[in-house]
DNA sequence: ACCTGAACACCGTTCAAGT
DNA sequence: ACCTGAACACCGTTCAAGT
């Protein structure tokens, strides 16, 4: 049985929810394929050309939502659908922020946000900018998430905050005491609350631009 | 002549403008200061250390605004002047993205960009959301931006948009044409004014918020 | 207090050769 | 069309030992 390009995408996909990005290797991927590494060059131009694959693959399960609302409520749901399939695999939003792909998926979707923000009134210079906006918004949101998450595939570590608070010097906590408490409150806040808050900020300011 | 911790961060700095993160190697930036890559490890735990005290010195370059304006204005100046902060190196951005370091210049300048907003009406916790949602985007931005970037060393690559733009097949120019004007918009358009339109957005959208 | 030599356990990638 | 063996040119990090 040989291997095939999707069997590559999809056993990458597996090692990176058990060892993160950083765990992610040509030879241990080739291990759990039971092939040898060079093998993989066969399929891939190289490791970047994998994970850009790897960054297509996280948006085919986005599911888009339905035309008849408002553009707003329409470009909030996006969002949070886009923020979904980032944390559907572990590092996800890291893997996606360090490619740039002109892929099937990103340009399906890329599209479909574009018409849809046309269609409200927006022009294309316009609808383009909202697209990159909300997108580095999302992706910078969901990385830091990500990193303060514990891992999915059980043990590992992830940034503490409260380990961060903790090894806050007694002299910089009195120095900088609002910074301190900006610690303590984010290892305790609700990322959905905190991802929205963000969001709406947005939304509420591109109502001022766009029409309808 | 032995090295000293801040030498090894100036150095480091000099070799990410000439190589990039991917270029700054332990061995390459001992090969600098002229001594072996394991001295490296009595000044630093390790390269994430190192990192994290880069990342800090990317932020001691940052000038904060005066206090005489209005506090959407101030934060459009403490934005801009974070983003020139961050570009000041290749890869500033990625770099600091990398990192969650509780060093005295972060903490210094989250603390001062808190206590602005309290003092413009917000509760704490609706300025630790700002804050963050802020840094989110321009973080998101810039890395975009540097990664599209003609590296300041002088050679090297960089994503080449045109070359994105003509590696689309024409099948998919056809299928996804308002992703395909974007590509092409994007290489056109002005970063400066792509990065206050997103900023423009966020900050009408906290006026909403925000009281006073 | 600061640095070296030698070593360990890895990497991504190339390439001639095999089936 | 797909895979292997062997090799190249690297990595980050540890640690005993030196001054």
């Amino acid at each position: 049985m040989r291997v095939q390009r999707q069997d590559i995408i999809d056993a990458a996909m597996a090692l990176l929810d058990e060892g993160g990005v950083d765990g992610l290797t040509m030879r241990r991927l080739a291990g759990a394929l039971r092939i040898q590494a060079p093998s993989l060059y066969w399929h891939f131009a190289g490791k970047q050309a994998l994970l850009d694959a790897m960054a297509d693959a996280l948006l085919a399960e986005m599911v888009l939502p339905e035309e008849e609302m408002p553009w707003d409520a329409w470009l909030r749901a996006v969002a949070t659908e886009f923020r979904r399939a980032l944390k559907s695999r572990r590092d996800g939003a890291r893997v996606f922020a360090g490619t740039f792909p002109a892929t099937d998926n990103v340009l399906r979707i890329s599209d479909h946000i574009i018409a849809r923000l046309r269609a409200a009134g927006a022009d294309e210079r316009l609808a383009v900018r909202t697209l990159f906006t909300l997108q580095y918004f999302v992706l910078g949101f969901t990385i830091e998430e990500q990193a303060t998450m514990p891992p999915p595939g059980g043990q590992g570590e992830g940034v503490n905050l409260i380990q961060v608070a903790q090894r806050l010097t007694a002299e910089q906590a009195a120095r900088y005491p609002n910074a301190a408490a900006t610690v303590r409150l984010l290892a305790s806040d609700d990322d959905d609350a905190r991802f929205r808050f963000g969001l709406d900020r947005l939304i509420d300011g591109l109502k001022v631009v766009i029409p309808s």
